[in-house]
DNA sequence: TTGTCTTTGTGAGTCACTTCACAGTAAGTA
DNA sequence: TACTTACTGTGAAGTGACTCACAAAGACAA
């Protein structure tokens, strides 16, 4: 359970995926699975799957195969699932809102704790069970609520100084829809979401593979 | 301009954000940049943006660099953005709608020419300028319009069914938003974009970067 | 007990992408 | 002309992730 070797990025995800597919299983009542199985399931190799399980300290027995409860709890533990983590939302625009509407099923663990706007026509309302503030607020609420990942749905002009007012705030993961990359300092991790250019890269491969992927 | 020796696809998706950038720089009237300029602004190496020119068969020159017209010239060539892609969305919810008001001020090339759902109420409907059409007339709408690229938006339950439909129409390229990996043919794309699962990677290594990333 | 079968755990190999580091070169200077 | 400077283009080394392939081990059979 300690394991402190970093674990790569792409296994982390692939933990997420993991984690929702035997969930998914267990309540149907399985309660136990195979590398392979497992691996058809998530599109990828038994071996991978095995290593994934390796790298993450875990181990299943050769005949019976994985556990399903202590994997999910093992790998729920990795991810830190345990603790609910706050969101906060900045850019209350089409994105946005269509962002909160989709957290208010709440997902596991995963809550959109607060939104902010300049638009004074937004403030204070409450867009899918999510409250909106002014975004001056901004750096007492993150305190207040204790959030560390923000969400950015602003215009790309903005994207940058919302960007540095989060950084000042202490978030430390930020994920971003606006076409720009981020300059964040090495203490803060940021990824992009960038609905565009996955559609331009898509169309290449649409046409581009003799055999790719 | 040939060079058909296989471009890595994190290659083209620097591609994408390079053709953007350098937009930008030449509509503000810069003709020329050097690699450790466009590095800069792409936040990435000098050597990474030399090597990503060299692999798209382009040169510069030691002392002007690199000629910003002729560089977004040879980009849209491989990126085949000379063509206008017609792309197609299916799942018109909350999700859907906001990608579509998000395609209104329509991307350079990039135009979502039909959406798609099973819902009554919005068959038939302009929504966010663009016409929503019953799943049933996916087929023959994906021939009359020449599209070859899909988005998908529905509940995660449907998302095999509507790519495996995808697929059948002709379609070649797959944006998923569904939290499920889909199984799709060699011969077609997908690519998946998970908001949680973003979120919830993000969560991790808001904890976990002692030095990471 | 021994043998067969199936699946795990993992060292070693492979592959793809990135970075290093330097030769080559054009422009400016005198 | 030769000298300096600043950059490109690229072979080679490095890095990190994935896959292979096989030893080890439990389960079952007889």
């Amino acid at each position: 359970m300690k394991l402190t070797k970093n674990i790569p990025a792409r296994t982390i995800e692939r933990m997420v995926l993991y984690k929702r597919l035997l969930s998914d299983l267990l309540s149907k009542g399985q309660k136990t699975l195979f590398s392979h199985q497992l691996a058809a399931l998530a599109h990828n190799t038994p071996a991978q799957v095995r290593r994934d399980i390796m790298t993450i300290g875990h181990e299943g027995s050769p005949h019976k195969g994985y556990d399903i409860a202590s994997l999910i709890t093992r790998i729920t533990a990795i991810l830190d699932g345990s603790k609910d983590r706050s969101i906060a939302l900045v850019g209350v625009g089409n994105l946005g809102r269509a962002i909160l509407s989709y957290f208010t099923y709440r997902h596991p663990g995963l809550t959109i704790v607060a939104a902010f706007d300049t638009d004074d026509s937004k403030v204070d309302r409450v867009i899918s069970g999510c409250r909106c503030y002014h975004i001056r607020e901004f750096e007492s609420k993150v305190k207040e609520l204790d959030i560390n990942v923000g969400i950015i749905t602003v215009p790309a002009t903005q994207a940058q100084a919302v960007t540095d007012m989060m950084v000042a705030a202490g978030i430390r993961g930020i994920l971003n829809f606006a076409p720009v990359p981020l300059k964040v300092p090495d203490t803060v991790c940021a990824d992009r979401i960038d609905i565009a250019s996955s559609l331009e890269k898509l169309a290449y491969f649409a046409d581009h593979l003799k055999q790719h992927e």
